[in-house]
RNA sequence: GCCGAGAUGGCCCAGCCCGGUAAGGCGCGAGCCUGGAAAGCUCGUGGAGGUUCACUCCUCGGGGGUUCAAAUCCCCCUCUCGGCGCCA
């Protein structure tokens, strides 16, 4: 949530970086900062007052019993009255004002582009020459079925549309890739976890997930508890309500986790695996303190990148501008894979700095040097990278022309074979 | 699911029966002392409001209640640990 000192003491400043976001938030932030002229009203009032009643209650014991201490008595008894309504209303403003907090996104950094859209994107590097196939190229969804690895029909049977099951070499590639990317961060310095994939309400606050997005997540109501839309819920929250020496940052972690999201509303824009509703991730997160962490998300979108370097997929980096921002992000770049079947690039991983979005609704903090009183650190994630979308990338510009897909080299340790061929149904003992 | 024990400042822990400003230790920070350090001593070490100096308020897992007054008494809930049950 945002800083609402920061906001007392720049309004102006925050309101033009808020509504770089979009025209809609200036009601939200206006009333923020009215229902917070209230709250501090009403809080110097109370305040007022239990002082009072504090001070004759204490004295009350050190009195003889008589007229004067049932008189006080009574009269703390009466004060105690008028404030009930105003307590009330202190704590009627302090939930709004707690409300709009949590439902306000965080203010992007000064330096990212202002756009309404992903057109608005900045591209800021490239990498790797677009492949042309010289036959006839074929999309992810319809390889993936012919070679018999990817199973829709079978996934739609047992959970629903949106959903897929893999198969054979298929399933043995999805492993593959976990393994890579999880060993390649483990070389680049990220303590590798296992974290939960099922998590409480108050992680998904302290991420940013809840309130606002509940609908798009998958909820289990008998315990009120959420499945993970990415391992950055788990990892983010592994810290909260703690309080950590300087010297232990930065921290890097990387997870690898199945993620689920309800997609609610939103029709699957493609074909194929693309936009499901249960993926695999390998997730990075960094915590770091303020002054170093737009470094550290340079280093960490680099990290992300060296997946794709080392598969040798040709992607693209873009700067998303304030209107493209996810809610909780400050500063995102997207790493876009090409996909020789559509002449396109298609998103595969998306590395964001929160400042201190997050770690404030976490409670997430720091010691710093030679300083008593902790600080709020600030926290970053990156894909690194979604495991479903760079078999998308694979199949497409792996593919070869009698319909069989080429194993990328550093992939072959972990799999065992050159190339991909067809499935046989069911595989004979 | 049942029974029992717990949850107190960064950490450990006292206080709870018997209501009256949250004790002590450790760690960390500042200062004193010192040639320098250690030791010792002093102060500080959660959050909010504030004319940012005072000062005030809130905070003992969360929420209600009783009371002039609640860490302490009553009710509800959550979580943790142990035992039983079930079990990959």
């Amino acid at each position: 949530m945002l800083d609402i000192r920061y906001i007392r003491e720049n309004t102006e400043e925050a309101r033009r970086r808020l509504l770089g976001r979009g025209e809609e938030w200036a009601g939200p932030f206006d009333e923020l900062l009215s229902t917070d002229e209230s709250w501090r009203g009403a809080l110097t009032e109370v305040n007022e007052l239990r002082q009072r009643r504090n001070e004759a209650s204490r004295s009350i014991p050190k009195m003889d019993d008589g007229d004067e201490k049932k008189k006080l008595i009574e009269e703390v008894r009466e004060l105690k009255e008028r404030m009930d309504g105003l307590e009330d209303d202190l704590k009627k403003l302090e939930e709004k004002r707690t409300d709009l907090l949590l439902n306000i996104p965080n203010l992007p950094v000064e330096n990212v582009p202002v756009g309404s859209d992903e057109a608005d994107n900045e591209i800021v590097r490239t990498w790797g020459e677009p492949k042309e196939h010289e036959f006839d190229a074929k999309g992810h969804e319809e390889i993936g079925e012919s070679l018999g690895i990817i199973d829709f029909e079978r996934g739609v049977k047992i959970s629903g549309s949106g959903f897929y099951a893999l198969r054979g070499d298929g399933a043995k590639l999805e492993r593959a890739l976990i393994c890579f990317m999880l060993d390649l961060h483990a070389e680049q310095g990220y303590e590798e976890i296992f974290p939960t994939i099922i998590v409480n309400e108050k992680a998904m606050i302290g991420t940013g997930q809840l309130p606002k997005f509940k609908d798009d997540m998958y909820w289990i109501e008998s315990d009120n508890m959420f499945l993970v839309p990415t391992a950055e819920v788990p990892l983010t929250n592994m810290l909260m309500d703690e309080i950590l020496d300087e010297d232990s940052l930065p921290i890097w972690f990387n997870a690898y986790t199945p993620c689920f999201r309800r997609e609610a509303g939103r029709h699957a824009d493609t074909k194929g695996i693309i936009r499901v509703h249960q993926f695999n991730k390998v997730e990075l997160v960094k915590f770091s303190t303020p002054e170093s962490s737009f470094d550290e998300l340079e280093g960490l979108t680099a990290d992300a990148e060296e997946v794709l370097k080392r598969l040798k997929i040709p992607y693209r980096v873009s700067l998303l501008c304030t209107g493209d921002l996810g809610f909780s992000s400050a500063k995102t770049y997207d790493l876009e894979a090409y996909l020789p079947s559509r002449n396109d690039y298609v998103e595969i991983s998306s590395c964001s700095d929160f400042t201190d979005y997050q770690a404030r609704r976490a409670n997430i903090r720091y010691r710093p040097k030679g300083e008593s009183k902790p600080r709020i650190l600030h926290t970053l994630n990156g894909s690194g990278i979604a495991i479903g979308r760079t078999m998308v990338a694979i199949l497409d510009n792996y593919q070869q022309a009698d319909g069989t897909v080429v194993v990328p080299e550093v992939l072959r340790p972990y799999m065992g074979i050159d190339v991909i061929e067809k499935q046989p149904l069911w595989r004979p003992i």
